[in-house]
DNA sequence: CGATTCGTGTTACAGGATTCACAAACGGGT
DNA sequence: ACCCGTTTGTGAATCCTGTAACACGAATCG
């Protein structure tokens, strides 16, 4: 497996390459450089290609990358090939934002279920389930992803649910620092931290 | 200012830390030692200390941080102390629920402001105005972030309006990765890229 | 009051990540 | 067939970040 050597910086920057690549390939372009890409992306040519070159040699010399082919290497490395099912606890406002979401179908992530205390309404299509049914529903319809738009207090618990339950990857929503065992890949979204990073260098100018 | 020879992903860290000392001083505790703390956020006493003294000596050996004096001072650094005034741009099912989410309020940022094409419309409680007032209404709201939530497309015309509108900090929900001049600061949240850096992890397993 | 324990702030170090620089390769033009 | 401009891939060098070690101040205990 050639992900134990790839540092985690360069994996969390291959996902801006696929989204830079094919936007170029809407745009009708067949080849790009480092350089054209760095451009686009505000980073260093030599970067660029250092992250590609720990999974490969896709360019070439005089010429640069290959969209087309590029762009399937990344989704091949990625995993982006196959569907990702995933599945969401928590309807509040927040949760049916992100079924709502129209972004992540595109992409290859679908929902496929929807947890709550507050069972039975239907939101966008998806079932509301009580939280009895998660570890039965994961197993039945091959969910890998835990979406997590809980309360704050009730994050750490549901997540160690959707663990137990046998999900591989979280995306939590809620602000809390949670602890996963080891193996589990976890991304957090959160936008007031976010904004407290950013008014460090707002707060005298 | 200080702000020059602090590591970047030094300031990232400290909103963690405000928000961990919150929680610990919600709880009735009143002195916590790097150690603890770095139980609590899966980090080692060592980098706390580090960070904490780019800034100042806020600790007491043999004791450890009083949580009280030490949030007071990390709410100094990082400015948290005033209120932040914000304008959404983009008023779809995204931009609503930006507008409902109450994770922003308590923490000293608030939406002042809304726009978008279809004006008109109250949404929680803020009037939708159209594009043409920005400018206007950021100088007189003292406006200091813009927050976008359009499509792909138009998020860079969107933030080049608001910056040249006099914005100095931009939070952006598209997924794009805008330019901005020198001096302006962004963050993006984009729970795709999440996911799609988090599959690279989990596609063998 | 002296000894012991605890935990900070700081300096030194090791490991990573980014940038640099250059040989090798490619394609087009002549 | 050969040259020239271009651009890759990759060690080497540089920069940055995190970790470990340590000296010292503060509190506690007998």
């Amino acid at each position: 497996m050639q992900s134990m050597d790839v540092p985690e910086v360069v994996v969390l920057r291959l996902p801006l390459y696929v989204r830079a690549l094919t936007q170029l390939q809407m745009g009708g372009t067949e080849v790009v450089s480092s350089q054209q890409l760095g451009v686009r992306l505000q980073m260093t040519p030599a970067q660029i290609r250092k992250d590609l070159s720990y999974f490969g040699r896709f360019g070439k010399q005089g010429r640069g990358y290959n969209i087309q082919f590029l762009l399937k290497e990344l989704r091949d490395i990625l995993g982006l090939t196959k569907e990702w099912r995933a599945c969401l606890v928590g309807v509040g406002r927040l949760g049916r934002a992100i079924i709502n979401y129209t972004g992540f179908a595109p992409e290859g992530f679908t929902i496929v279920a929807a947890f709550d205390d507050q069972v039975g309404t239907d939101v966008g299509g998806i079932q509301v389930l009580p939280m009895g049914d998660l570890a039965k529903v994961i197993a039945k319809q091959n969910v890998t992803i835990g979406i997590v738009a809980v309360p704050a207090v009730q994050a750490q618990p549901v997540i160690d649910i959707l663990v137990k339950g046998g999900v591989k990857g979280i995306l939590n929503y809620a602000p809390v620092a949670p602890q996963v065992p080891l193996g589990i890949v976890m991304r957090n979204i959160d936008p007031v931290l976010s904004l407290q990073s950013m008014t460090f260098y707002l707060k005298d100018s």
